[in-house]
RNA sequence: GGGCGCUUAGCUCAGUUGGUUCAGAGCACUUGGUUUACACCCAAGGGGUCAGGGGUUCGAAUCCCUUAGCGCCCACCA
């Protein structure tokens, strides 16, 4: 059969995973296997795939495609989260393009377009992950808002209002005017921007005194209740007690003093709105102010807001501040630089809100996630950097404001009955809800009509943090024979940017819920940038199209590129340039079988010394770098176990391996030569088939015929034998020999057609791997002897062997002088400081035995060394 | 404002307990090579004051101090 010169991607992957599903290789249940489980973290139902995806995506396919060979019962589960803001923020702004307002529709309406356009998106990105190649157990796939993971969400949204946990509370929340909703701490984005610091004049009453105030948003001026100064503060003594107005407002407001002002900032003086500042909050509190709210839910004004009523924000605030000027009570207006939060969704600026809103009491919850990260050691963060973030966090962790403002979601189990604040019960139906508001209330006539269910959905990750268990049903069924296998799971693999919203709290509900940590390792990856160091954005339009790099260059090659630069927990800087790296090196691992391929096999002939000694040293080789793969691997160094394995094959299998076996042109393989090298290319594709499955599999059924259960992706991962290190370390030495003729050659100008005889001195035997050399070497043969009579030529030195090469012409002898004496200065140099450091009584004295052993061997070689440049300098 | 981390070859990064010729890898680069698996290739080679300064030590890329630059996380100073 004749094979094309180069690897064609498009030919094999959709193949290849089929078969792979077909076969049912991905499926995992229960058996009496070990297991090792990774759940995906979901992504957004409705997005589609980005380099992030890939980089996070690729490695948990290689971790979980090597523990299937390693013979666990290998179970990835995959999944989707329904992303509550982001997918309804989608939906709104879909149907305003067909001129639907949200606003015009009911819940359930709303919800009908929300779940069409769910099916019609939602998935893809599972689709484009199979391109990807990932193994993940595709029966097993769920969808947070899947009626059973619901469920469990409302259970334990139940549980913990049960158990005190859950409260309702009127608070200051972050507000997005823009999706009219709340958002958790997290979610908020602090973002530096230059503003106006306004500075106003309030007129005291009953004096022709005013007071300076300064602020960044005037129009929160309509929402004053106090003005406040420091109790210790000289500068405004006299004014204790006083009242001022507030411009434009007509309000008269009192003076108040608290310690939280700060002397130094602005005039010393601060306006405080209670509505609308979390700090002016806590201050009317103390101070018993009124609460003034002066914005509608899309942070327009209210009717508080006077003529400027119904006016968003932002244009009140310059009317506001026209206003001021006019009245003459703007005295300056500064420029300046401070943080101002928003949402990480919509990007609108957060406006500090008050209102009724249901939370999670963290502090004891977070207590065994704390011990278990930071303290015991149960769970590992990669890199162990995080720790300190994460520590950071968990100390100093606040509840979670976990009710939004959407319809996506699962709706508050929590019914209300009256008009009370405490008249209202939690349960999963509505039949438990009445039955329980009759008890609650003593009313036994209330109905189900006067029932209303809170409007407001729970926050996303109070689903998602419950992922690695009810994936598995372990919430309605904290028994059942899954949970009970497949948790705690092995690793997750995702991005720092999601350690609070999502790790920590997973870690939290499973000593929650199970009593016992959800994973062992995270594996933090970095975020993947462009070459110049920029973050991948859809504004910068620097990110490449992920199908359309498969597509180009191969889901293999784009796997390789990926993993070449991503140490855990660092950036990752993606440059296309990789995956034709990637590409070229499976277009080599191509070539390499064609070529094993290509050759006639003669059952008659005996195997070369050069091939036996080629494949012994090989052999040795490989079960050395097994050993090294897998220890990458327990450090989850993935990058460094792929280049360990790229080198392998690349530099070790091809360039010496096959072109010591490779039998003269047009010659026949002898049978044992060749049933050896098609075992060690096997070996070297159940390596490699963790990066690279669809190049491996399709290889591996090209050697032969394989029936289906012996597929390689179900194949074993190699065990490292023993192997003899002094055998490798001479194959070492072997290497640079051959290397140091092929440089000669190369100075001389001597062709690699034209055979050469080298002479070797300081042997004694046979060299080790002698025919390899003679073989790359393009020798004639190899002479050993004290030294040749004849030197004219050239040497080279290896280790503790001297070669000569003799030449016809004359005028390298001068050249191989100087070369002689540099190397002989160095040499000594070398030898100098050496003696120099073993001369030293304290060097003699401190350092360890071993230490001082390798020093006088340093030296003694570089004195053997010294000799030999000497004496070949003498016969020239 | 508080905390954490980074700075090693042109680029991206390894460098484990301070000690083996330890200053490395891949890519890029330079030179030579193509009827003989692969030019998506082969062979050989050049390239670094380990950010700057100081200290500890017999010995420092590695430990300590300091300066500069960069990055991340946290925090309510209007």
């Amino acid at each position: 059969m004749e094979i094309p010169s180069k690897f064609d991607s498009r030919l094999v992957e959709t193949k290849w995973y089929r078969f792979w599903q077909e076969n049912g290789y991905f499926k995992s249940v229960p058996d009496e296997r070990e297991p090792y489980t990774i759940v995906i973290p979901p992504p957004n139902v409705t997005g589609v795939l980005h380099m992030g995806h890939m980089l996070n995506n690729s490695l948990q396919d290689i971790i979980i495609r090597r523990a299937r060979m390693r013979g666990y019962n290998a179970c990835w589960v995959p999944g989707t989260d329904h992303a509550s803001i982001a997918t309804e923020a989608k939906v709104v702004a879909k149907l305003k393009l067909e001129g639907i307002d949200k606003s015009s529709l009911t819940r359930e309406a709303f919800l009908d377009h929300a779940w069409d356009w769910t099916h019609e998106y939602g998935g893809v990105i599972l689709e484009q992950l199979k391109k990807l190649g990932c193994s993940c157990d595709w029966d097993r796939t769920k969808f947070t808002l899947d009626p059973e993971m619901s469920e469990s969400v409302l259970r334990v949204f139940i549980d913990l209002y049960n158990k005190g946990k859950v409260y309702r509370g009127f608070r200051m929340v972050n507000w997005d005017p823009e999706a009219q909703t709340t958002l958790s701490d997290e979610e908020v984005i602090y973002e530096e921007k230059s503003g106006n610091l306004h500075h106003i004049a309030y007129q005291v009453e009953g004096s022709d005194e005013q007071v300076i105030i300064a602020t960044t948003r005037p129009e929160t001026l309509l929402g004053d209740s106090a003005v406040c100064v420091h109790p210790e503060d000289e500068r405004y003594f006299h004014l204790k007690g006083k009242e001022v107005w507030v411009p434009l407002t007509g309000r008269k407001v009192p003076l108040i003093q608290d310690e939280y002002v700060a002397m130094d900032f602005g005039t010393g003086c601060l306006k405080v709105t209670p509505a609308h500042d979390i700090n002016d909050k806590a201050l009317g509190e103390k101070h018993g102010l009124e609460v003034i709210d002066i914005f509608n839910a899309d942070a327009t004004l209210n009717a508080q807001g006077l003529e400027f009523e119904g006016l968003d924000r932002f244009v009140a605030r310059k009317k506001i501040v026209k206003a001021l000027d006019s009245l003459g009570v703007l005295v300056k207006t500064e420029s300046h630089i401070h943080k101002v939060g928003t949402s990480e969704r919509t990007k609108a600026v957060i406006e500090p809100r008050l209102s009724d809103q249901w939370f999670l009491k963290m502090e004891e919850l977070a207590q065994p996630a704390i011990e278990a990260v930071l303290h015991s050691d149960e769970i590992a963060l990669l890199p162990e950097k995080f720790k300190n973030t994460y520590r950071h966090w968990m100390e100093n962790i606040r509840d979670w404001n976990i009710s939004r403002q959407l319809w996506w979601g699962q709706r508050i189990p929590a019914y209300y009955y009256g008009t009370g604040v405490e008249d209202f019960v939690v349960a999963l139906t509505l039949e438990e809800a009445l039955e329980a508001a009759q008890n609650k209330s003593g009313n036994a006539s209330l109905k189900l009509e006067e029932l209303r269910q809170d409007e407001d959905v729970l926050d996303t990750w109070f689903s998602s943090w419950l992922w690695p268990i009810s994936v598995f049903d372990g919430i309605r069924n904290p028994e059942n024979e899954e949970i009970e296998y497949y948790y705690p799971t092995q690793d997750l693999v995702t991005g720092p940017d999601i350690l609070f919203f999502w790790v920590a709290r997973m870690i939290i509900s499973g000593y929650e819920y199970r009593g016992e940590k959800p994973f062992s390792n995270v594996y933090l990856t970095g975020l993947v940038r462009d070459e110049k160091g920029r973050k991948m954005s859809k504004q910068l339009g620097n990110s490449p199209d992920a199908l359309k790099l498969i597509e180009n260059y191969g889901a293999d090659a784009v796997r390789v590129g990926l993993m070449l630069s991503s140490a855990a927990g660092n950036d990752l800087l993606f440059d296309e340039s990789l995956c034709q790296q990637g590409k070229n090196f499976a277009n080599k691992i191509w070539n390499a079988y064609r070529l094993i391929e290509g050759w006639e096999i003669d059952t008659e002939i005996q195997p070369s010394t050069a091939a036996t000694e080629a494949l012994d040293w090989y052999e040795n080789h490989f079960n050395k770098t097994i050993l090294w793969v897998d220890e990458n691997f327990e450090k989850y160094r993935i990058s460094d176990a792929l280049m360990t394995i790229y080198k392998l094959i690349w530099d070790d299998f091809c360039s010496w391996l096959l072109e010591l076996v490779k039998p003269e042109y047009g010659k026949p393989i002898d049978a044992a030569t060749h049933g050896r090298i098609i075992v060690l290319f096997e070996n070297n594709l159940r390596l490699l088939h963790p990066f690279m499955p669809f190049l491996t599999e399709e290889l591996w059924h090209f050697i032969s015929a394989r029936a289906t259960n012996e597929a390689l992706t179900v194949s074993s991962w190699p065990r490292s034998e023993p192997y003899d290190s002094e055998l490798i370390t001479n194959f070492e030495i072997t290497k640079e020999v051959i290397a140091g003729i092929r440089k000669f050659r190369k100075d001389k100008n001597i062709s690699f057609k034209e055979k050469v005889t080298v002479y070797v001195t300081n042997s004694s035997a046979p060299l080790p791997h002698e025919s390899c050399i003679i073989k790359l070497g393009m020798l004639d043969e190899i002479i050993c002897s004290e030294a040749p009579e004849d030197l004219s030529g050239g040497s080279f030195r290896v280790s503790k062997l001297e070669f000569f090469i003799p030449t016809l012409a004359p005028e390298d002898t001068e050249a191989e002088k100087e070369k002689l004496h540099a190397e002989l200065k160095y040499t000594k140099g070398f030898l100098d400081s050496v003696e120099k450091k073993l001369a030293n009584e304290r060097f003699v004295a401190n350092a360890p035995e071993q230490v001082i052993a390798i020093e006088r061997k340093k030296a003694a070689d570089a004195e053997d060394k010294i000799k030999m440049l000497q004496k070949s300098l003498s016969l020239l």
